[in-house]
DNA sequence: GCCAACGTTGGC
DNA sequence: GCCAACGTTGGC
């Protein structure tokens, strides 16, 4: 049975457009234990809510999917990259990641702002959590997004 | 750009 | 193992 995810992006660095060009992109970059932790419980084909986050407005701007399961994040072992960790090391991989190929863009950008007033997402973490970047959704929560998103 | 929320680090 | 200091996220 497949899960639900919502992941952030600002999409100044890499957004949904972005996404739908590449086909698909490593997750790289994540650098909690929570939002690593969840990463390692995907499984392909796992659906994916692409949330831009720090954007104008933030919300949810398209769909994808997991298309790899978790494997070592190797930008924490290259000195001097943004996402350098010393600890991290590839005998003892400290932060992972999973790779996510392009679904859809929604016809209808979904705001937070909606996501907070929408009724039966009241518990869905994005509207309750702001910092978790990468957050379990519920099976119904995901498809409430999806049909105020313009599909579905 | 501000700052609240909150995760991490490190001294003790 | 507590908790103050610090750094980051992300909405506003």
């Amino acid at each position: 049975m497949a899960r639900c995810w919502l992941m952030k992006s600002e999409p100044y660095v890499y957004s949904i457009d972005d996404l739908k060009r590449d086909g698909s992109t490593c997750w790289e970059g994540v650098r909690n234990y929570q939002a690593r932790n969840l990463m390692r419980e995907m499984e392909v084909g796992d659906a994916v809510l692409f949330y831009h986050s720090n954007a104008k407005p933030p919300g949810v701007a398209g769909l994808a999917r997991v298309a790899r399961t978790a494997y070592p994040d190797h930008f924490a072992w290259e000195e001097g990259h943004k996402y350098f960790d010393a600890k991290s090391s590839p005998e003892d991989p400290r932060w992972w990641m999973v790779d996510v190929e392009y679904v859809d863009t929604l016809p209808e950008f979904v705001s937070l702002d909606e996501l907070k007033s929408a009724p039966g997402l009241e518990e869905m973490v994005v509207t309750k959590r702001s910092r978790l970047s990468v957050q379990p959704v519920r099976q119904a929560e995901y498809d409430i997004v999806v049909r105020m998103g313009g599909r579905g």
